[in-house]
DNA sequence: GCCGTTTTCGGCCCGACTGTTTTCAGTCG
């Protein structure tokens, strides 16, 4: 993993922190948040980058970012930075964690009232002391008190496998309506991104009170928290939020792309606009004399700034405009490229279905093929299969195969790896199975370099086909566990071994970028369910989705293979 | 601080909203 891209990313966004404490010009603070950005986008290492002097090749970092960058990897300090921690008070970055308070009013705040804390902003704002400053008056001072209260209590972000069929679903019930004429998410579940800020959910129509009523009275609100033509916005009884925005049809389009972002993407989409003289916004895109170039539907704005439409899960500013304009968009993978699944469980371990109701599920969803991968012996708490119940099991997936072919059931296994890098069944046993994927699940505390050792171990093990979830996230839980993330894909690279990313919304592991990175490496990548349950097989879409973010087409997915050459690959191993 | 098929200097995304203000600053997304 390199380690030293996201150090120095950090440092790069830590100097913009503070220099927007400082009141600095924001064109500049935003040259260090691009920096950043790009620099934590790096799939090479920083560090050898600056070694073969190419730092100043790196988008966002010209000569004084080059030099703060050298001085930071050769000596580990910053000399700009030490002198700006000095000059303003670091504590008063957490200022800004309080809606409403930004840059200029922290600043104030420290510079007036010696305040850095969000408790000291609090006291402040009930002792009547902010309404005093300048720029300051008693609403917003009322607003402060409420919003700093709030602060830690806020509610935390969802999981795109909580908000998306939520957000689905209101969009659905909206398209049913006959005035409207279209309807979708937005934001970051339209990007596929793994966890979610807020559901946002839009919708064209020429009558907007008419989809305002249905929405503000969805068989599923508990409570209406904003009314009104437009921006409406509900409360579910699971205590989700959801804003629609209701827009104009000839602006739909337009309004997409915009609520869709991200952030990054459409300030890079508005600066191509602004190249050619015309203005972009939610409203259309528009010429110097203000007539409107474009808005109806995407794909009409983009290909009037030169491009091809880009998918949504790659728009990060990733390269994704670059590659558009290039006409060298990936064709990214989809949900229907896949062929099978070969990572489920059954209720032989801590699967919830049987065999046969899982194979008759992946059927009914057009699959040609399935790998069970209950647990191993070790994994007592989840019924691990015993050598005995493996050779049962075997004998089950025989019969299977006869009812249902040409379906084809194949025994996996996933098996764990133990803390020393050995696997939990002996040789003779794992040489069985069709396919093998290896995963982790205790002993997650090692340090670096025993972690690294016993995945790469593992690796380079002749049976095992498949890393199960590599880094061991949890979202919102548990981090990834300590590893050489760099080396476990160089290793899976050489050795053949394809890398999970696993589809259950907690997991998504791996992630979007480094299953770029993986592809770029020439690993391959399996997008597997892991599903526990009959229903869950639908979790492949977010391992797809991830996929997509990533940037992966269906020649790096192992189970987007026919079943005769998936059968050929496992073979070949 | 960065960057250039209009520029090595003069720009840098856009609009809505709020609250403080007699024309706008700050924040947010």
């Amino acid at each position: 993993m390199h380690r030293r891209n996201d150090e120095v990313a950090r440092l790069l966004d830590n100097i913009a922190e503070l220099l927007s404490l400082h009141g600095e010009n924001p064109f500049r603070i935003r040259a260090y948040t691009t920096a950043a950005r790009n620099i934590g986008a790096l799939s090479e290492d920083v560090e050898e980058i600056y070694r073969r002097g190419g730092l100043d090749d790196i988008p966002g970092v010209g000569d004084a970012i080059t030099r703060k960058v050298a001085e930071y990897l050769e000596t580990g300090r910053l000399g700009y930075y030490e002198d700006l921690k000095r000059r303003v008070n670091v504590a008063a970055v957490d200022l800004l964690e309080v809606p409403g308070m930004g840059p200029a009013r922290a600043h104030l705040v420290y510079q007036q009232l010696g305040i850095t804390t969000v408790p000291e902003l609090l006291e402040a704002a009930r002792d009547h002391r902010l309404a005093e400053l300048p720029g300051f008056g008693a609403k917003l001072e009322a607003r402060i008190a409420r919003e700093a209260e709030r602060v830690g209590a806020r509610s935390r972000r969802l999981l795109l496998g909580v908000a998306l069929p939520v957000a689905e679903e209101v969009a659905a019930r909206l398209r049913a309506v006959p005035a409207v004429e279209a309807a979708d998410p937005a934001g970051s579940i339209r990007r596929m991104r793994d966890t979610i800020g807020d559901i946002d959910v839009l919708a064209s129509s020429t009558r907007p009170e008419a989809v305002v009523a249905t929405f503000t009275t969805l068989p599923f609100v508990r409570e209406v928290l904003a009314t009104g033509p437009t921006r409406p916005s509900i409360l579910t009884r699971d205590e989700l939020q959801i804003d629609l925005r209701v827009i104009r049809p000839e602006e739909w389009g337009s309004a997409l792309v915009y609520f869709t972002g991200s952030k990054e993407h459409n300030i890079a989409l508005r600066s191509l606009a602004n190249e050619h003289g015309w203005k972009l916004s939610e409203y259309g895109l528009f010429d110097r004399e203000g007539t409107r170039i474009a808005g109806r539907t995407e794909a009409e704005i983009y290909a009037a700034l030169g491009m091809d439409w880009i998918p949504p899960e790659l728009r990060e500013d990733r390269g994704e405009i670059a590659a558009a304009r290039a006409h060298r968009l990936p064709l990214l993978v989809d949900v229907d490229d896949l062929r099978g699944d070969l990572h489920v469980h059954t209720d032989w371990s801590d699967g919830h279905d049987s065999p046969e109701r899982m194979v008759e599920a992946a059927i009914a969803r057009g699959y040609r093929y399935l790998a069970f991968a209950d647990h191993s012996s070790s994994l007592g708490v989840a019924g691990g299969l015993t050598i005995e119940r493996v050779h049962e099991q075997r004998r089950l997936v025989e019969r299977l195969n006869q009812r249902f072919a040409p379906f084809r059931v194949l025994h996996g296994t996933e098996v764990d790896i133990l803390p020393n890098g050995d696997l939990d069944y002996p040789d003779e046993v794992l040489a069985g199975f069709d396919v093998v994927t290896a995963s982790i699940h205790s002993v997650f505390d090692q340090t670096r370099e025993r972690m690294t050792a016993r995945i790469v171990k593992a690796l380079r093990h002749p049976h095992v086909d498949i890393l199960g979830h590599p880094t061991g996230r949890l979202l919102l839980r548990r981090p990834a566990y300590e590893v050489d993330l760099e080396a476990v894909l160089q290793a899976a690279v050489e050795s053949g071994v394809t890398l999970e990313i696993n589809g259950q919304p907690d997991r998504l592991d791996l992630d979007d970028t480094w299953s770029r990175r993986a592809k770029e490496a020439g690993a391959r990548l399996v997008c597997s369910s892991d599903a526990h349950a009959a229903v869950q097989l639908d979790y492949a879409r977010y391992a797809v989705a991830t996929a997509r973010r990533g940037w992966l087409e269906p020649a790096h997915v192992l189970n987007a293979l026919p079943l005769d050459r998936l059968l050929a690959h496992l073979r070949a191993r």
